[in-house]
RNA sequence: CGGGGAGUAGCGCAGCCCGGUUAGCGCGCCACGUUCGGGACGUGGAGGUCGGAGGUUCAAAUCCUCUCUCCCCGACCA
């Protein structure tokens, strides 16, 4: 490819939107152009890659057993009322009305198109286990895109379905995809970590999360300094401390004027903030919801809406507090009626709390469950962060940020029992299908490829998904010899099979490097008067700053074994 | 949806508070010339309904009202 031909300009100046270095980076070497806000175009150079990270990925699922086919984007509005999932996604599922007001929606996932699939053509056990994948434009009407390529509503999906006899198939499926999903991020040259995930509205068991560890990135990861363990914030886990097992003693309301947060309670009443219970209102699909917590630790909504398993969840406002009979600031669950109660498991660890006395400037002292309060449901729904200890292995828990690059999940039977997928075991009896899924955002691949590997210059692309092989860049093009050697070069190296991007422009050599480095193409090449002389090219790696003169003719050698 | 910010040429910005003739600057773009190994220089040029609608005024990029869009921080996710 020419360079004076090529659609998408880089650019010298970043449009003033762009954060994260993979949006300023892709809009400075003119890879995309944004349309809406979470909708780009993928120019040419862009497109070369995401065409590369794709073919990886189906090479990878090929090898693993998958069989491509591909479904429609657009869906009946029926399928998704029928899976009940309409609700789960809400506003997130784009809808529109065809010309006879039948109502349809864009795809934000594939689940029960292909269970619907599935069902009409597997029948036996003998048509298991089974794997199809498609690699296709999803919607979903994100409440918030951002960073460029990082999240946004209309967007490039890998998605694989697993179908199996039963749970240890499953496993065994889930287990190949898992290292295929490795495969792909080391063959992209990308580094990454797998942790424990929550499966969110796709909804199942396992799941699991690649993650590209980025400053940038949008999620949380708790990992051990002591151990492998690692998780999503959303869904670690940690040990919680027990600060107390002394005798259970009288529960005793005390005076406690002006205090409200647990930091006021507790200095007021000299006591830790593990010796208190701290209470947070919520509303959950139009209902309070009482949640207690130890007063060291923070609600995790996560956990929280798992437990509850419900579809809509918000802090309730004062108003809502207050019509429900709460005192905000001295709320607990003794004497509570008619509200549900939930409560994180740390409320059993520890012995005579300090909990609200439902008074203005009260609190009572040495409250403690089950004697002093009921709860409705006790399970864990604290929020780990960094500091907390390992439940595994007592070490301490660290957070850093990363970008999701990958999930995985176990599915089980829910969408196979819902939508009727079985199949006829050997023994003759009917049994639901088990199910899983894994998927890729490619775009998103694509831009954390450039977050982890790029510096001040530009993109440092890895030779997997560099979109163009060599760079090959002749100064003083206007200088006949030189003009005519860098052509002659250029359909050598095409021919040879190579993919040139052949900077033809009559630029000065400041412009030509700078672009080089921006583009981030692995090997450049440069042709001028100088390096003629001795009848040789300069060659440079973009990682490297050292150059070597090579002559001509070995070239295509040198090339072949710097790409290998 | 809650909180913050921004819309003036392809990109980066100034002008707006304090209304006043043909709306500026840098980069990029076009032409000619000089340069020629790390974003060169000169001369000449093209390019703008100042996000949109309404209002106030003799006069609006500038003041008022409404509205649209985009970005950032949170809830959602590949």
């Amino acid at each position: 490819m020419r360079l004076s031909k090529m659609f998408g300009k880089t650019l010298r100046e970043v449009p003033s939107e762009a954060e994260t270095v993979s949006h300023q980076l892709l809009l400075k070497a003119g890879m995309i152009h944004q349309v809406a806000s979470g909708v780009y175009a993928y120019l040419p150079v862009a497109w070369r890659v995401l065409r590369k990270i794709e073919q990886i990925i189906r090479e990878e699922m090929n090898a693993a057993g998958g069989q491509e086919l591909s479904m429609p984007v657009l869906q009946p509005f029926e399928v998704w009322e029928e899976s009940g999932r309409d609700l789960a996604f809400g506003k997130g599922l784009f809808t529109l009305h065809d010309r006879r007001e039948r109502k349809l929606a864009l795809g934000p996932t594939h689940e029960e198109v292909i269970t619907d699939l599935v069902r009409r053509n597997v029948k036996s056990y003998r048509d298991l286990p089974l794997m199809l994948y498609q690699i296709q434009t999803k919607f979903r009407d994100e409440p918030r895109p951002r960073g460029g390529l990082v999240r946004v509503r209309e967007f490039i999906m890998k998605d694989l379905y697993s179908f199996d006899v039963n749970e240890e198939a499953l496993d065994v499926s889930y287990k190949t995809m898992l290292q295929a999903y490795k495969n792909i991020y080391a063959r992209c040259g990308l580094e990454t970590v797998v942790v424990e995930a929550d499966s969110g509205a796709i909804g199942g068991k396992d799941s699991h999360e690649f993650m590209v560890i980025a400053e940038t990135g949008e999620d949380e990861v708790i990992y051990c300094s002591g151990c492998d363990y690692s998780a999503n914030v959303d869904k670690a886990t940690c040990a919680k401390s027990n600060p107390s097992e002394e005798a259970l003693m009288t529960l005793e309301e005390v005076a406690t004027p002006g205090a409200r947060t647990i930091e006021e309670v507790a200095s007021f009443l000299g006591v830790p903030k593990d010796c208190t219970l701290k209470a947070v209102f919520y509303m959950v699909d139009g209902e309070l919801v009482f949640v207690t917590i130890r007063g060291d630790l923070e609600v995790n909504e996560v956990k929280l809406r798992n437990a509850l398993k419900c579809s809509d969840l918000r802090l309730a406002n004062d108003e809502e507090v207050r019509d429900a009979g709460l005192v905000a600031g001295s709320a607990s669950a003794i004497g509570l009626s008619g509200v549900k109660v939930i409560a994180d498991d740390s409320i059993t660890l520890g012995r005579n709390f300090v909990v609200g006395a439902n008074k203005a400037d009260a609190h009572f002292k040495n409250a403690n469950y089950p004697r002093d309060f009921k709860v409705d449901l006790i399970t864990d729904i604290a929020l780990v962060s960094a500091g907390h200890l390992c439940a595994e292995c007592g070490g301490e828990l660290l957070s850093t940020r990363g970008i999701e690059v990958g999930h995985i999940f176990k599915l089980g039977t829910v969408f196979s029992e819902r939508q009727g997928a079985f199949y006829l075991d050997r023994d003759g009896s009917q049994k639901s299908i088990v199910m899983g899924c894994y998927g890729i955002g490619i775009g998103r691949l694509l831009a954390a490829a450039i977050e982890q590997n790029h510096d001040e210059k530009g993109i440092i692309w890895p030779v997997s998904l560099t979109p163009y092989h060599v760079y090959l860049c002749g100064l003083d093009m206007e200088n006949g010899v030189v003009d005519s050697a860098a052509e002659k070069l250029y359909s050598e190296l095409e021919r040879k099979g190579f993919e040139v991007l052949f900077d033809d422009r009559i630029e000065s050599a400041g412009v030509k490097f700078n672009d080089a480095d921006l583009l981030g193409v692995p090997v450049r090449i440069i042709v001028s008067q100088r390096t003629l002389k001795s009848n040789s090219v300069e060659v440079k790696l973009r990682r490297d700053k050292e150059t070597e003169l090579v002559p001509l003719e070995e070239v295509e050698k040198k090339l072949t074994t710097l790409l290998r």
